[in-house]
DNA sequence: TTGTAAGCGTTATCAT
DNA sequence: ATGATAACGCTTACAA
């Protein structure tokens, strides 16, 4: 016997499929007793299991939604994606997690098959090369939310950190403890949420009247950070403070450390950007910028949902505020 | 204008849509040149995208595999996963992660999604609540392949660690250095990898005639941990070493630490069992169990592969060694 | 209160 | 070399 379908049941209760359906739809309104218990029973019997695929084509919705990541390896994306899940678990909607590895190409591949398996929306990471297929979306209409990343010139919900803000109080906090000499360490400056926090430290560093040193505003590729770092550190007077970009930046400022036998806290002051599990239990506990990565994923797939609902949506840009974890390491340099 | 189907193609193209189809499947056999070029710009100029949901009902297979983890905050199962991922993508399968949260309904609920999607097959990392609904897939023949964690009775292919030799390796070494009193950490003995690994725990002390003190062992939900290295350091001899069954229990054991000043290499030395992506760059660097997870990973999804295209499985349990990492947490006290 | 039948967008069989 | 037509398993008017 082949799979249990529901005209199986149907012929085993000996009712119609359309009373079995609306039975499983939970329309009992003018259903019998005894039908439902004849319906219930041959269910049970057969192990009966409906097949989505066939409603879902029917219905032409699938109660799942896509979220493709810029790079599932930060805890950010993580984080932003449990909360994703969560949230729409209890809308009794599945969520496919996607990671695009910050490539181009497998961001617009995910976002075929998607599309192709008919998801009902998408929580994008966006890259600058796929502008036009984001534009293709929203001109169909298609339920879209943009996550941490500002594409100019999409009409359509972006939920985002407050970048610039965030490093310029963390900079301002360096200044506070006497330092004058501070880099910032991100990625390549191909998205908007590196841009916005360069522009922080700049803001930060031109409101205290101190000169902003090209050499200090180091971007590269992570492949590239410890010869970069290398190239920091051998220029007459290296910085006395450093800003990791993000998590995996810190790694990187961490190694680099520990071969030069760089002491943090002594040899230079640290923040990073992010949340760090460990960051409250190294030695000296790290001072970090920490987003609300929970609540942007909840906000992303509220968003998502009230398009998917047809509901109107108030704003197109939701920024939301870093919190400044100060930690020894981020203090005066003994 | 709705939704461009297959039909909208066919039309524009001039053909049936037979033809539309055979030309998306790459039939091009009796293909004429011509046919085949109005084919390819009718889809272009439509923006036709085909519906999965369409093709799936119909060939009965999703080209679509679920992996169903414990918990998605261990590093080990995001390491697994994504090993699973990229060995499916390159033939062309989709995979979709769900997280159970160590919680038996949860992964109820997950597999009964995932066969409602039609999955092709499951990678699970089982619980012994549901041992029920394993056993009833395995007599369905669906798909199916289980990791980390072995459940007696369960007549499929299991992917594991050699947890019981590797922990007994890490006793041994703690032994090496002169330790005697060594506790070891897990969450509640309710899985077989706790319990394999405290079985290596209690074989490597006998073995070296070292008594087994029951307030050694240390099993309990990690909500309740602080509350249990209380116990374990207010006994008369505490212990010298400490071996921590996973990636969440260390931050408990390092929590711990930092709040009553007993410093890692000197109050106790530590291993602990996973990889931990900092482990080297904390002071002092922390000694490792790591295990082969994206090995294990893309073992299972072969395995499972192999289950879908009804090819034949040559053995049954899979279980691979992992690699002791010696740093400094783990030396001869000072 | 339940059944009939059409249709969702494909693929597959068999004609032509 | 291409087309007609019947599935796939479900939902939903509408009929009874």
């Amino acid at each position: 016997m082949g799979k249990i379908t529901m005209a199986d049941v149907a012929e085993k209760a000996g009712v119609s499929k359309s009373t079995v359906s609306q039975f499983l739809n939970k329309r009992y309104h003018y259903m019998r007793e005894d039908t439902r218990t004849r319906i219930e029973e041959a269910i049970k019997e057969l192990n009966y299991q409906p097949n989505y695929l066939a409603r879902s084509l029917k219905q032409k919705r699938t109660s799942t939604v896509g979220i493709i990541v810029g790079n599932i390896m930060h805890r950010f994306s993580t984080e932003v994606s449990r909360a994703v899940e969560d949230y729409f678990i209890q809308h009794d909607v599945h969520t496919i997690v996607c990671n695009a590895d910050n490539n181009p190409e497998k961001e617009k591949k995910y976002i075929e098959m998607l599309r192709a398996k008919q998801v009902d929306g998408l929580i994008i990471f966006p890259t600058a090369p796929n502008l036009d297929i984001y534009q293709q979306l929203i001109r169909e209409n298609y339920p879209v939310v943009f996550m941490d990343r500002k594409l100019s010139g999409l009409k359509a919900p972006l939920v985002a950190s407050e970048n610039n803000e965030a490093t310029w109080s963390a900079i301002q906090h360096f200044i506070d403890q006497g330092h004058e000499r501070i880099a910032i360490v991100t990625e390549p400056l191909t998205i908007s949420t590196r841009l916005e926090r360069r522009d922080g430290y700049k803001q930060a560093l031109e409101e205290n009247g101190i000169e902003i040193k090209p050499d200090f505003l180091v971007s590269a590729e992570i492949k590239q950070i410890q010869q970069e770092l290398e190239k920091l550190f051998a220029i007459e007077s290296p910085p006395t403070a450093i800003l990791a970009g993000n998590d995996l930046l810190l790694i990187e400022v961490l190694k680099f450390a520990k071969e030069k036998n760089l002491k943090i806290g002594e040899a230079f002051a640290l923040i990073v950007f992010d949340n760090i599990p460990f960051a409250h239990l190294v030695d000296p506990p790290v001072t970090t910028i920490k987003q609300s990565s929970y609540l942007m994923g909840e906000r992303a797939a509220e968003l998502l949902l009230k398009q998917i609902n047809n509901q109107k949506i108030e704003a197109l840009e939701m920024r939301f505020p870093c919190e400044l974890i100060i930690r020894d390491s981020s203090k005066r340099l003994k």
